[in-house]
DNA sequence: TAGTGGTCTAGACCACGGT
DNA sequence: CCGTGGTCTAGACCACTAC
């Protein structure tokens, strides 16, 4: 059915000057449908395929940072916006990412999240081979936003414990997480040690065990605070996951929501058939 | 900690001219945390927060095109590109979506999804009250894809049955889908109407029932015949969730690969913790 | 202070969709 | 055929980062 038009061709020629980049042929990415075809060929394509054929083949390794816009906008004789479309691109496939003002990096690889498991962060992260670290922005009582009161069953006008938290691997920013606690089942948390795991802490300190949970995700934009802490521009993509978490008396423990980069993570979920 | 600073003012003044569009406050969304501060306020974000705040109040319905590009360029005084670039943004964030050339449009509601559920889609589309279509695009055998040898554990140059097709709801096309069977359990199934649901398909014809899964949740952005049967350009940010299911005997029966318009769904999962 | 991306101007031509 | 978005040019100034 569809036709695999493969660009093949070592040599990308550029309109006036020609530019040699790539030398090698591209591996299949996972999310690459060997059943799809490249079916443009524009210039701004061009500088796509070029790009993703240099990550895919590790010449441009993970966390590497590419050329400036400018410089890369004269590589391929062209001007910033035409690569910035061609990066836009590449960072909504997730080969890449910006931070800032700082510039575009390769991609790390993504980190693989099941969040039905009570596996805490830290664990997560070592099993497969990363560096965690957690960082507490702020803990403080708040009035409860008008959708959790729906979401968690609460009478209007409750207040809730706001704990925020910022979460790294490899020492990059990946998760911004808000987590929204009853404060009559957590006395004095305030004065835990916050940067361990939450769900270790409501065991030990209040023997309070997460039974089930819901979870919601949700592609969308990252704004405010989200954005700076996790050194994305205003309007980047992100996945947000929302959890509510329930205790083994069935009652509402707390609420999450976690805003992830969103070239950083893969859910993988695995689940009985219902 | 954040400090909220909404931007409550109703004339959207622009430039030179002064454009007026907004006249109500705006609702808030789901994933707009109101703990999130707007910090920019450039001529971008006001067009952003301009529309933003008329769909929330559906002043701008679900489903309705907005004014083209070159239009809205004229209204907020500006060039298309910083339209564009406004535009993208709220794409982003699944507010609007675009069809190829057609224009863009506001958002419908999005579906709400369950992967581990095996309720048929048909089924699952009619009880959130919408109506749902399938479209089947093509069923072949074909040689299996490297990375699903991987993944179903089967031997390299196995063939697979792939079965290919377009589901809508409401009339949109919103799912593009791909089957890979193992062949030595559904023998004639090419004779079969594909268009219903595989799931009871399987069960009916073939005494095969689902009973767990793995799937994998990526964002990423769609290429080649999925854009196109999505009516999306090519680099449009997509949600692809990919599944390999077992059986009863715990044996992979089959593994898709769904391509969701990444607007028009939001992924709910219940589960028990462990 | 130099370098970077963020934002923006004011146009242009083209390809495809719908009539 | 016209209207639409898709793509592209050739610059500009600003805000922030890193030094």
């Amino acid at each position: 059915m569809a036709v695999l038009r493969r660009f093949d061709g070592n040599i990308i020629s550029c309109r006036h000057r020609g530019v040699i980049l790539s030398r090698h042929a591209g591996a299949t990415h996972f999310w690459t449908s060997p059943h799809t075809a490249l079916t443009t060929s524009s210039l701004n394509s061009r500088i796509i395929d070029t790009l993703r054929r240099q990550i895919a083949t590790a010449t441009l390794a993970p966390g590497h940072k590419l050329p400036a816009e400018r410089e890369l906008a004269t590589l391929f004789d062209t001007t910033r916006i035409t690569v910035k479309d061609a990066l836009s691109m590449l960072e909504t496939e997730g080969l890449i990412y910006r931070e800032e003002r700082r510039g575009w990096f390769v991609s790390l690889p993504r980190l693989e999240y099941n969040p039905a498991s009570r596996s805490h962060f830290h664990e997560m992260v070592r099993a497969q081979q990363r560096q965690a670290q957690t960082q507490v922005l702020s803990c403080e009582t708040v009035v409860a936003p008008c959708e959790l009161v729906t979401e968690m069953g609460l009478s209007p006008l409750s207040k809730l414990i706001r704990i925020c938290r910022a979460r790294c691997i490899d020492g990059r920013t990946v998760l911004y997480v808000e987590h929204f606690l009853r404060p009559e089942l957590f006395p004095g948390i305030e004065q835990q040690d916050l940067s361990q795991s939450l769900t270790a802490l409501y065991q030990r300190e209040y023997g309070l065990e997460y039974s089930r949970s819901r979870f919601d995700i949700c592609p969308t934009a990252v704004r405010g605070e989200a954005a700076s802490t996790l050194n994305l521009s205003q309007g980047s993509p992100v996945l947000a996951v929302s959890r509510i978490n329930y205790d083994q008396f069935d009652r509402v423990i707390d609420c999450d929501r976690e805003i992830w980069r969103h070239d950083a993570v893969r859910i993988r979920v695995e689940s009985l058939s219902f």
